[in-house]
DNA sequence: ACAGGGACTTAAAGCGCTTTAAAAGATCGC
DNA sequence: GCGATCTTTTAAAGCGCTTTAAGTCCCTGT
């Protein structure tokens, strides 16, 4: 009993009520509700005076009443690893665009012992309207079952057998502005580093091979998975062979970092003797001493179009699947410069 | 009108209520309620009824109304940047310890546009029972006004002048054993790169300052920030040197990153010719090519500490400021070795 | 003077759950 | 058998806000 007042201080949650600042503006609480959220009716004394009595009081609505209160709920639930640099930048995006959309967002964030199912759970009691889901690991159907519950929004890797809108970059454009930049400088003999099996991987890989044939040169796959130390595996096996590739492209940055550590331990100049191009133009990849050529996926158009394919759906009565592949672009840093004169 | 039927599709969130559980069972939501939350009080029978009826319904309670009608909300706000990956490691752990003592966690980041105090709004418009402010910027008297409002605990860097818990690591210490391991090796000479103005640059500074005293070396401290660009800078103006110091310590592991950078361009050997040591053992200092001998200051700690902060206040009873200071501990990776010989 | 409208305002009914106080049963000693 | 004592169950009162339907008031026009 009484377990409030054994917090034994003085803000018991005294905070004021929408109730209170009615009374002390002597107007119905309807009123204030309507005068606090902007919404039209109250004339302009009583906006005045209500106005008055919020400041007064500095009263500040309870988010969860008003969420219970209102038929729509105007809830984004994003899903995310809270360890992944790239979600870092998508939920900033996301947050802003949510805002300016009307939204309201809850996080839910993958922990050790809080799997994917756990976290969309929680979004899911939260009464969230609709689902933002970065980079999910969930299976085709298991995302369709969700999405048969609420609207979801999938961003970051494609989804074949699910009724769920998708955002995601164009893999296979960025592999190919990647060779093309290397090809301008001069290269052929350009190896492609792995990403190792994920949807993900998989598309980058296609889209590698893809662009070799067409630029008519031979593809090269090393295998490899996207971390650094499979760059640095495939780095050592690239400087064991007999000639030297002039470039090397990888499936993402954490491996092109790892590639390009093993050529320097190994005196293997970049970009002198070989060119190296990563994926994802991570904060990695800009990092000074780094300064890794890689492709830009752009997470701001991302997040904002990932926003807006749920919005579209909720307001705008959207009920078809849509896909929105964004095209990434190349950023040209000092890891790629012509091939070595040949021999 | 009809916003909910213009959405299009069959789920107008026509989720089981509790009262829909109830019926189904054939007892009152008030029983329901109490089985589903395994509270004392109904029968065996009963239980079994309800959980089958609730199964059946796939029901899930809604949390936002849960929230609400409970009088405490066992609800614990956290305030952090989703950018920092140290902050990442937190917030999955107070996640995890939050689970445990019974509360459920919001997350509010910082983005471009939405600053400290308007993370911390959000916050407070959840009615969070308390806040766990990871890192934060705000002034001494902002975090008291705050504090009267709501309980506090900062993590991170010390607070003087406001009523509210805090979690940190000793900076000095750690900084004390990254000398001692230094000077166990041999080293004498043991320059300090200075991580700016900030209260927790500042700790680490006096720290070093206050070990070298002890050990009767001279303090070197070179001026940098906590970037990598500060790092280089610093690098650089090292190699210039007449002669080098045999080991450099960094006031954080982005800075070491770019020390350490500028010493491989410059042709000196990490750790043949100088040794050098990070803080905060981040993901950074533990790829496998940086590989970097730091200080951890142990996330996971200072998160259950938070948490357990948070909890003695709302739960336990406890009014009067609790101070938590964690031990950090040096890892020593490849970075750090003996000195080169002199002269 | 009075029906007919605007422009505001507000009483009251929720939102979906928790909790309390009281009712209803069950148990038991004498 | 009957009041006392427990154990279960439940009606009903919220939690703090939103929203709708029903008023008020005050003008207009006739």
């Amino acid at each position: 009993m009484c377990v409030k007042a054994c917090t034994g201080s003085e803000s018991v949650d005294q905070r004021p009520r929408l109730a209170d600042v009615a009374a002390r503006a002597g107007v119905s609480t309807a009123s204030v509700s309507l005068v606090l959220r902007g919404a039209p009716g109250p004339s302009a004394e009583t906006r005045e005076r209500v106005l008055a009595a919020a400041a007064d009081l500095s009263y500040r609505a309870d988010r969860t009443a008003s969420l219970l209160a209102r038929r729509r709920r105007h809830l984004l639930g994003v899903l995310l690893d809270v360890r992944n640099p790239f979600h870092a930048e998508l939920v900033e995006e996301v947050q802003i665009e949510a805002g300016r959309a009307g939204y309201e967002v809850v996080l839910s964030t993958l922990t050790r012992d809080r799997d994917e199912a756990r976290a969309l759970e929680t979004l899911l009691d939260f009464r969230c309207e609709a689902l933002i889901l970065l980079g999910p690991d969930a299976s085709d159907p298991a995302l369709d079952e969700l999405a048969a519950q609420v609207p979801c929004v999938v961003v970051g890797r494609p989804v074949a057998g699910a009724d769920v809108d998708v955002v995601r970059p164009a893999e296979d454009v960025g592999v190919d502005a990647a060779l093309h930049h290397l090809i301008d400088l001069g290269h052929s003999r350009i190896t492609f580093v792995d990403g190792g099996r994920g949807a993900v991987a998989a598309t980058r890989r296609r889209g590698y091979r893809r662009a070799m044939r067409r630029a008519g040169l031979v593809a090269e796959v090393l295998p490899g998975d996207h971390t650094e130390e499979g760059g640095v595996r495939a780095g050592r096996r690239i400087v064991a062979e007999h000639v030297l590739p002039t470039a090397v492209v990888a499936s993402n940055d954490r491996l092109a970092v790892g590639v390009m550590d093993a050529f320097v331990r190994a005196g293997v100049d970049v970009p002198g003797q070989v060119s190296v191009v990563g994926y994802d133009d991570s904060t990695l990849a800009r990092l000074a001493h780094i300064d890794l050529t890689s492709i830009n996926q752009d997470a701001p158009a991302q997040a904002r179009n990932a926003v807006q394919a749920a919005v579209s759906r909720l307001d705008g009565g959207r009920t078809r699947r849509l896909e929105t592949v964004l095209v990434p672009h190349l950023v040209v840093r000092g890891s790629t410069g012509k091939p070595r004169p040949a021999g």
